[in-house]
RNA sequence: GGUCCCAUCGUCUAGCCCGGCCUAGGACACCAGGUUUUCAUCCUGGCGACAGGGGUUCAAAUCCCCUUGGGAUCACCA
């Protein structure tokens, strides 16, 4: 039976356990932040448990901050867990480092049943292996020579101090895997290396404690990025051997640069870090995911997690790799971004006009309303929070040093009249705004005003433009003028007179 | 190089499993027009793909084979 097929609805066997084992070695690449997704939608759409399992056995590099910010990050986009690091659960610890006297004793078991054997071969051995089956063109594999070292000589030896590692001992024939992304695949044993499992230090290796970490966790579905998909057939050998079933995969295609390679930091932001700190709403960045490889249905670009979750199926997921396309996230980002209540989108936005040093802190109590009124006519021009400080800093300019944009001054200069007809205005302005005239009534008057004398829009409005922002396209130049203040707006008025003179 | 995976517009994809509804749909980007005081938003339109070759069939983007191209992986890292 295809497994492509055979996962569409509800599974008819036991319930669906699934995991997503980031290693904290590092920040959460937004390729891992995809898979936790897809696992988790998976667990949610089959009313399965989602768990999470930090594989922290490389002690070298694994830190307690990375493991922190990845737990944060999955939060972050709206992924819980029934079982982890944090919540517990009937099979912990959840830390893969705690589970290392598991490992060890399925390592002997193991070795007691010549399943696997221990293998004294040097570096030096190997590395002259390695260099002879490059010239031969041949795929770098053991060459089991230790296969033959009888158990009693190689406990000895092992006693004796020598050092060695515990090999699989792979065995003869072929090995098929369930695979629900790209039907099944199917392995000779004859191209499987005798991979090691246990170094010589004593630790175990990933291709080891990930089965054994997975059986015992009861794991029935894994599902991972396409890299993985070579290791598989080891893995599901190493399951058989231990007498349990495997489970079934689905090995997700690869987010690749725009140069068609795996995603690297060459080539873009790889963390999901990254696109949190650069204000992308949490959910443009899940619906953006989303898109890198699945699809609701081929006509709707913009759902919700919980459409997500209602609509999942592992088999639909795309086989070949996607480039992760930033422009159409900065799109979807613009979207979402738009979409949010003023009040919510200034709490996204302030921390960055903080931060970029136009506003202090302790003043955004006092200023909301004003920057509520700036943000809502801003967010048009927006795609991440972080634009914010670039669309509103020309309103904390000093007045007579306003920067002037080369196409806003070459705008205001394309009429002749503009510092005699911005002085008019200003003129006619002054007392308008000491009444406190509204903006739209401003608005009508200054268009009978042009009228009158005989003069278009652009005319007045280009300069002015320039006058007050600096800059050739924003908002409503009466938006600005409130914005601004009487003071301020006259300022700017009466220091463009001058300086396009 | 060995092994494995993949192949629809520039990009993300729908369609493919169950051949006809496909003169291949949507979205981003791009181009043109409209709206706007400007930019942006918004609206309308345009550009643009079944990698190539063989089969099977009355009929193939859809099934099979080959070729070509791309990717992943070959650690005492995960």
């Amino acid at each position: 039976m295809d497994a492509r097929r055979a996962s569409r609805g509800a599974p008819v066997t036991d319930t669906v356990r699934v995991r997503f084992a980031p290693s904290p070695t590092g920040k959460l690449h937004i390729g891992g932040a995809r898979t936790a997704l897809f696992n988790w939608a998976y667990a949610r759409r089959h009313g399965g448990k989602f768990l999470l399992r930090i594989e922290d056995t490389d002690p070298e590099r694994s830190t307690k901050e990375y493991e922190r910010a990845i737990l944060a990050g999955l939060r972050w986009l709206g992924i819980d867990w029934d079982e982890g690091p944090d919540v517990g659960g009937p099979y912990a610890p959840y830390h893969q480092a705690q589970r290392i006297d598991r490992h060890r004793a399925a390592a002997q078991a193991m070795l007691a049943r010549g399943e696997a054997y221990r293998c004294f071969c040097s570096h030096e051995r190997l590395d002259a292996m390695r260099a002879e089956q490059e010239v031969e063109h041949q795929a770098s594999a053991y060459d089991q020579r230790c296969r033959a070292v009888p158990l009693a000589e190689a406990e000895r030896r092992a006693a004796a101090g020598e050092p060695f590692v515990v090999r699989f001992r792979v065995p003869q024939g072929s090995t098929s895997l369930v695979d629900h992304v790209r039907g099944d695949v199917t392995f000779q044993n004859a191209e499987v290396d005798d991979w090691i499992m246990v170094r010589s230090d004593g630790n175990p290796t990933y291709n080891f404690v990930v089965v054994c970490d997975d059986v015992d966790m009861r794991i029935t579905h894994v599902f991972r990025g396409e890299e993985h998909l070579i290791n598989t057939p080891k893995q599901v050998l190493l399951y058989r051997a231990m007498g349990a079933k495997p489970p079934e995969f689905g090995h997700l295609p690869l987010m690749l640069g725009t140069d068609r390679k795996k995603l690297s930091k060459r080539t873009g932001d790889t963390a999901l870090q990254d696109y949190q700190e650069k204000g992308y709403p949490k959910d443009a960045v899940v619906n953006f995911l989303c898109l890198q490889g699945w699809a609701l249905n081929g006509t709707q670009e913009i759902f919700s997690l919980d459409e997500l979750v209602r609509n999942f199926d592992i088999a639909d997921v795309s086989k070949a790799g996607a480039v992760f396309d930033i422009d159409k996230f900065r799109w979807l980002a613009g979207e979402y971004l738009r979409k949010e209540p003023i009040e919510t989108l200034l709490d996204h936005c302030a921390p960055f006009a903080v931060s970029a040093g136009l506003v202090k802190a302790e003043e955004l109590a006092s200023k909301r309303a004003w920057l509520a009124s700036v943000l809502a006519a801003e967010k048009e021009r927006m795609h991440v929070y972080s634009d914010f400080p670039a669309r509103i800093a020309y309103l904390f300019a000093k007045d007579d040093e306003l920067p002037y944009e080369p196409d806003a001054e070459a705008n205001a200069r394309k009429h002749g009249t503009r510092a005699a007809l911005l002085a008019d205005f200003a003129a006619w302005l002054a007392p308008r705004l000491a009444a406190g005239e509204a903006s739209a009534s401003l608005r009508d008057a200054m268009k009978a005003w042009l009228q009158e004398r005989k003069a278009k829009m652009p005319e007045l409005l280009q300069p002015l433009r320039c006058a007050l922002s600096g800059r050739a396209g924003g908002p409503d130049c009466f938006d600005m003028i409130a914005w601004l203040g009487p003071e301020r707006s006259r300022a700017r008025i009466a220091s463009a007179v001058r300086r396009l003179a």
